[in-house]
DNA sequence: GCTTGAGGTTCACGTTACGTCAACGTATAT
DNA sequence: ATATACGTTGACGTAACGTGAACCTCAAGC
């Protein structure tokens, strides 16, 4: 007969971890002194204790531990709890092995761009939507921010619930005769179609969440955008994903000065992880 | 101007995350209502809090993060960090790609064994240890277990305080004519040499702990103890450990029955581990 | 004006596997 | 008789939130 002091001893552990077990039904001592409350466990359960550091090791919960103990499990079960526990570590090690990855790409970032100042790239799932939307051709992105605020000023209000957005269909180096589509997204799908009070008609259409997006939100005008598309595909490239339909924008807040400083956006890239990346 | 539950919604996150944010510091409203205590997010707000998810994302605690955007983190500093949690984490997928397998030698062993009560082989650092022993050569093991209850019966009670040991010189396929070391450990070396009652002299001698042991615990008496020799020999073999000494044996619990049924014995095999394995 | 529902708030507890006091009872050695 | 070494229970802390209760506020519909 040990004490919890020297079984801990033996075994290696704190007597605290001991009487933990002990508490949680796990692993109790052989003989409970009732007047003193001591513990005293015996020679022969140092094996048992073994068994549970064992299959600790294994990356077991003591949870299940006990189950294995308690339940009189078969071999085949816990062969199907360890099969279970393997598989669930090689899934965390893969995304650990993304991790570095990641890590890898942003301090390449980091050592590329001096200002420090770079955006910040999330990966978010995004559905469908609906949106009143109108698609012009215009001369350059300075035109799209007019068409932005004359949306803004004719749009009922009972509409101005969702966030404008804009895609911009042309291709990227593309700088002048844009394609642009430009819009408000809405909740509840009412009209098909909406003219404003200067002649302009709105037509209901769907957003198809391409689900994956890799979105990033940068505070400033044309310029600062500009910089935005650049890191997130820079990002996209670099982290194992690759386009998979048109970029578009939110607006989550109106520039309220000329300059347009203050103007937030969001950019949204429909994007796929790169299987086996 | 947003609320949490806009904000939430934007940045897919769960209202009461940006709540717990605010409450640790580590990301605040904009603005505070005073009368309702409403927080209120301004859109520029959402660029901080996605560079709070990136950092996250790349596996920096909150506390990290926090110290990063407050101290106004230069750049090396902050590579310096990440190359930290690099390393980290590549120290913690070595670990899982450890323990898988372990898992696989441990299915295996199942898979071999059907009895299911295969032996438990826990790692432990010894350190060193001062024992009274003799050397002797001896039939069999039989007259080793004589040997032992021959020891316990002449030593001084002073002395009995440590756990009797013993250690096999001569080689493993040797069934007869064993040289066996047997003792006593004794946490107190006061004789240099001590003789008993029968005129048997045990000598004071050092067992160097290797430190790193492979260990066992078996109860059963001769065969049970050979099957113990045998698993924690494949044990070293499936794990990424070589032997690195001599076995010894620890005894835990005398045997008081004639058939040594309820003999608890402690292997012990030095080891150590295989680089790059 | 009242209710309703959707939002907001704080407070407190649950999670995992223990470590760390604190206050107090017990066994042993001098 | 006492010092001290060891045992006991109990409560709180950890990381990063999730969950639920109890209660307050706001805008809209009747």
């Amino acid at each position: 007969m040990f004490t919890v002091g020297d079984f801990a001893r033996l075994a290696q552990v704190s007597k605290r971890l001991l009487r933990y077990y002990d508490e949680i039904d796990l692993f109790k001592p052989n003989r409970i002194e009732p007047s003193s409350g001591y513990r005293f466990y015996s020679a022969e359960q140092m094996a048992d204790f073994n068994r549970i550091l064992a299959l600790k090791e294994l990356g077991l919960s003591l949870d299940q531990i006990r189950q294995a103990l308690n339940d009189h499990i078969s071999t085949d079960e816990l062969q199907g709890m360890m099969l279970l526990k393997k598989a669930e570590i090689e899934q965390q090690l893969r995304g650990e092995i993304q991790r570095i990855r990641k890590i890898e790409s942003r301090l390449q970032l980091i050592r590329d761009d001096e200002s420090g100042k770079s955006p910040n790239v999330i990966v978010k799932h995004i559905p469908d939507q609906h949106v009143l939307s109108m698609r012009r051709n215009v001369d350059d992105f300075e035109a799209g921010m007019v068409l932005y605020a004359h949306l803004q000023s004719t749009l009922p209000r009972r509409l101005r619930d969702g966030f404008f957005f804009c895609i911009c269909h042309s291709d990227y180096d593309t700088e002048t005769n844009l394609d642009l589509e430009m819009g408000v997204i809405v909740s509840k799908p009412a009209d098909s179609s909406l003219m404003l009070s200067d002649g302009t008609t709105l037509t209901l259409n769907e957003l198809t969440g391409t689900t994956t997006m890799a979105t990033t939100v940068v505070q400033g005008a044309l310029e600062t955008i500009h910089l935005g598309y650049a890191s997130i595909t820079k990002w996209i490239d670099t982290n194992g994903y690759r386009l998979a339909g048109v970029p578009r924008e939110l607006l989550l807040q109106f520039p309220k000065t000329p300059s347009g400083n203050d103007l937030v956006t969001e950019i949204q890239f429909p994007v796929e992880a790169i299987p086996n990346w």
